[in-house]
DNA sequence: TCGTAAGCGAGACGGTACGTCCGGTCTTTTC
DNA sequence: GAAAAGACCGGACGTACCGTCTCGCTTACGA
């Protein structure tokens, strides 16, 4: 039970894509700062007018790239192999052991930038944004939990928003990457649920 | 040793005063966002020309009023009864535990956007904003490992990231106040200190 | 023997209707300039391709409206007394030496701007707003030509001309009625003629 | 005894005359109608909000650029040979008899076009862009009264009104320009001026 | 003591981007 | 198959700030 649709032209699907598209390589060339809706406007070859009919701000535009699957961030895949401290090491490397890729650490201070103006695209965004790492992380540890390896005193959801937490930390302040910081954030964490 | 100075009027305490007292009352008034260089001037009374001369950015002026202590966020003074647990649940309290003032986090979120857009004025920003309150929590951490109730095996600043971290987390992302929450907090990081 | 017509909905005489009569309503609250199409299809409940269907711009509805006696002017009745001098004055009255009612007045700078612009539009526009009463006055003075009581020499629509010339003129101009002006014109032209 | 000029910069010369300069050639190339604020800018080199400061719409900067003199007409000189019909028909022949320069004419109607939207410039332009050849004639023309060549019955500003008023509704028009049309017209009026 | 040189307020300047409006076209469903 | 509805692209609108640039006017050394 759709709509009624009482006549008049369909949205067009065509200049979505193409305003998300050019968000998201506009996001990738100049950052979420100097990227401006008039740009995205003359890449995607739309109309101002049609972007400010269907999105409110930049943030939005960029939230709805985010939750479209537009703009995607390669998938932090946690492993399971049964070891959580190897499991939880080789899923922190990337963010803060290894260089985060320049283009996911543009990313998601462009989201922080969009969140600190606007509440409720900040909510959507970052819901969408770490929602799938957050669940399978939880997940993880539940598993954990549920082998009786972990003990079941602390809210999991704690423990997920604190490596969350140091990401986005160490990432506003342009830390440095480093194995050793892996390590020592991984024996800090399995520590703390071992209890 | 000074400069030669041959002549000329010298810089205006008063007007740097001013810059940065109307700085502090725009953030709390409209945001960081949507404060204006030309409506500094104008609360101020300062020549657009004079804040530039002496500040290069918007950024940077927030910076400034921060590390001249214009700007102060109330000092989440660390206790010390000797239960560590006690201490750190009490220090966060008014951070994750009860509503954080609104200027505080407005301030927070502010300079978090400052920092996404210009990586030299984030850090020290940063470095000042919470590096007395970074130092006094390791310290306290410190005396407990010198008494040997903590262990000695992990870096504290890892520890001091996370609580930082988890509260910047919370922050962006508006979470609400909770007290639950405080104490699991609690819990999960002298749990893995403990070990 | 109309048009073979197979099939499809008619025009709608009523789309006509509202279209005029919008587009008068809406010259006598905004004028010209500020009249938009988009107002005229809003108004009229017509929709804006129907409009383009059948008419080219702004001014060919205005055009159309004038034509179709939608538009229409008080018809400055042109009298005959037999005195020329006294029904010219008569004539000439309600234009330069009363008030001309504003919705006229407003008219005729609509058409004047109208055709400022666009070359076609202004001639088909004049011709049809000043055509019947430029060859009432024509056939008027000729007349009186007949009749001996007026010279052959000139060329009457030369003397219309300039009855319509500085009507527009005071127009534009914003000039003042006056009666003294009426008469004045009335001596001179009748004066001019009579040679 | 001038402006105080208490601080600020001056208001610069080079951004009025750059301006001005811009929209009459504008003018010349585009017409009234599609000159855009955007192009004056654009082709003076000043910023878009100088220009609104100083200038309230496009027919405002229209009327400066005649009132300084920018924008000039090539001044129809008025002969004075001692034989009013022969002057006149002189003055008469660029405007009706021969072809307008094309400059001339498009600056006319733009004007026109400027007094049908605003009352205030329509009044100061009409009286500046006119207002030097309406004195000449009348001049000339008192000249024949007190030389009793003409009668004084008639006020003379209502004769020249009338010149005035058949080049303007013939421009408007677009009537083909003819030699027996000034003739014609050098006629009517001297004839109704001799009485 | 007084010239002089830099600092200062004010505010105009050339720009860039904003968010809105309208012109003219296109694409649906409804009649 | 025309009409209504209304989304579409393009482009001008008038505004808000940006960071720079004069101005005329303080200051407070240092010659």
């Amino acid at each position: 039970m759709s709509e009624p649709n009482r006549g008049g032209r369909p949205r067009s699907s065509r200049s979505t894509d193409a305003v998300l598209s050019a968000t998201r390589d506009l996001l990738a060339e100049v950052g979420y700062e100097r990227m401006t809706i008039d740009a995205i406007a003359a890449k995607s070859g739309v109309g101002k007018m049609t972007i400010y009919r269907w999105w409110s701000s930049k943030s939005a535009i960029v939230a709805d790239a985010v939750i479209e699957g537009v703009i995607t961030i390669a998938p932090f895949s946690f492993p399971d192999t049964g070891d959580l401290r190897a499991d939880l090491h080789a899923w922190l490397m990337p963010a803060v052991g290894l260089a985060t890729p320049p283009e996911v650490a543009a990313l998601a201070l462009a989201m922080t930038a969009a969140t600190t103006g606007d509440v409720r695209t900040g909510e959507a965004l970052y819901e969408r944004f770490t929602g799938r790492d957050r669940q399978a992380l939880i997940d993880r540890l539940q598993k954990e939990v549920d082998s009786g390896r972990l003990g079941s005193d602390v809210d999991l959801s704690v423990a997920v928003d604190m490596l969350f937490g140091v990401l986005l930390y160490r990432l506003v302040t342009r830390a440095e990457p480093s194995e050793q910081y892996a390590r020592d954030l991984t024996d800090l964490v399995v520590g703390g649920l071992e209890t």
